[in-house]
DNA sequence: CCCGGTGTAGCTGCTTTGAT
DNA sequence: ATCAAAGCAGCTACACCGGG
């Protein structure tokens, strides 16, 4: 290394540069060097050198900046320079997108060969693989260099929908959390490229969707029922009776033929396919088990002998798969109603026919609002359900377009008038209601 | 190549808890 | 006593896959 020079010898050299008038450089040590040009310009330069990169920076020109000056500058921008190369070595050190996810990847994929996961299947492992397939781009890159930015840049130039996008970066997220996990990144920086509201974030969020997509009652004829005239019987049996008894669509597809007791009219649902562990018993109108008497019928005649009123296609010790019946109603209504909709609709109708709240409620199978109330009360309003329901389902039958009405025995007229009469005093009393108020 | 079946993620809305 | 946040269970959407 060559020695530093005092300022005298350094001045010496300088005037011996200029008489020269041609390019010289001195070399003052410690990296610290002037290059004294033709034209008698004296510009210090510090030379940085380190594994990446071999250059010279500029500090500034003699006279103007002395050599003390000079060579303080110079040792700043040397441990700078210094810190930034240890960082970078740092960096280089972790371990490629690439090659943690695949090891990531790689905990997801189902042994064959052991009994413990036997319930398991490959689909979590090949949903992962294909969003880290969208993000192939990043795979070159070091854990820690990845930003939401960078995310964003190679996200923009693949041609996947916004929604398989989205799952990629939240697949992004569930790595990188491991990786943080493992200690091997301090944070992640795309924690919340989701939640927050950048510009970033809002490209690939989700729209909010106002609660589950419902109609009034009035419409359900025009929206619902007559866009799902053309769907197979038992979907139609399955639409009708969910309409008509409010049930969750999860608690009405596990439906089995042994909960209906048709002689005491009722439907008995044990609690744990009810949610919250409730049991719950369901009234049985005329028309629900007139629907029902005739499906059972149709079954024995097709020889699809089930303990599930509604089977699957598969199997028909299986219950029916859920998105068999939600996907025609999405697709057929444009989403504008769906199945658990129909609950906020019977609710909705209720309220407006002045159905007391308590009996609504325990309609629906919903807890009472207080629960010291649900402590003390054990009375499930059964009887005044009955009367809800009975005409709740008369409404429904007047809803009905034929292709659907035909799954009912058509009831007796006089039945039919006591129903549009009660339900017609009952609007009366709400009107009266009204009109005093 | 399409259609229907499947598991999972994220979301919704009810229920419970906690704070005032 | 009241209200809001947190927790939880169920619902829908999504992407994939295998069979026709």
């Amino acid at each position: 290394m060559k020695k530093i020079i005092t300022h005298k010898e350094f001045i010496k050299q300088i005037e011996t540069a200029l008489s020269k008038n041609k390019k010289t450089s001195i070399n003052c040590g410690g990296n610290l060097f002037n290059e004294v040009s033709s034209k008698g310009l004296c510009t210090f330069y510090v030379r940085i050198r380190t594994s990446s990169l071999d250059t010279k920076k500029l500090l500034g020109r003699f006279p103007d900046l002395s050599l003390k000056e000079a060579r303080d500058k110079a040792n700043i921008e040397l441990t700078r320079a210094k810190d930034e190369n240890e960082r970078q070595l740092q960096k280089s050190s972790k371990p490629t997108f690439g090659s943690y996810s695949s090891m990531w990847l790689s905990f997801f994929k189902v042994d064959p060969n052991s009994n413990d996961n036997s319930h398991k299947n490959n689909k979590r492992h090949d949903n992962l693989r294909a969003s880290l397939k969208i993000l192939k781009g990043l795979d070159s890159t070091p854990l820690d260099l990845i930003n939401p930015k960078i995310v964003d840049s190679v996200l923009s130039k693949t041609d996947k929908t916004t929604g398989a996008k989205r799952i990629a970066i939240k697949a992004l997220n569930q790595c990188l959390r491991s990786a943080v996990v493992d200690g091997i990144i301090d944070k992640n920086p795309c924690e919340n490229m989701l939640n927050s509201q950048g510009l970033i974030a809002q490209r690939y969020r989700k729209p909010k969707l106002k609660g589950y997509a419902w109609v009034e009652a009035e419409l359900l004829k025009d929206k619902f029922f007559s866009k799902l005239t053309n769907e197979p019987y038992i979907h139609k049996v399955f639409y009708t009776f969910v309409a008509m008894t409010s049930l969750r669509v999860g608690s009405a597809s596990e439906l089995r033929w042994t909960w209906i007791d048709f002689d005491n009219k009722v439907i008995h649902i044990p609690a744990e396919y009810m949610k919250m562990n409730r049991e719950f018993d369901v009234p049985l109108s005329d028309f629900v088990a007139s629907l029902l008497k005739r499906w059972e019928i149709q079954c024995i005649r097709e020889e699809n002998i089930s303990p599930f009123v509604f089977y699957a296609k598969s199997s028909l010790q299986k219950p029916i798969r859920l998105i068999q019946v939600q996907d025609p109603v999405t697709n057929n209504t444009q989403k504008e109603v769906t199945l658990h909709g129909l609950r906020k609709t019977a609710r909705t109708w209720m309220a407006k026919i002045g159905v007391p709240e308590m009996i609504a409620e325990y309609a629906l199978s919903h807890e009472a609002k207080s629960s010291l109330v649900a402590v003390y009360n054990k009375y499930d309003y059964f009887k005044e359900r009955i009367t809800v329901m009975r005409l709740w389902n008369y409404f429904i039958y007047t809803q009905l377009p034929d292709e659907f009405k035909n799954l009912i025995d058509p009831p007796a007229q006089d039945f039919l008038n006591k129903c549009k009469s009660d339900l017609e005093d009952q609007l009366s009393k709400v009107a009266l209601f009204k009109s005093e108020h």
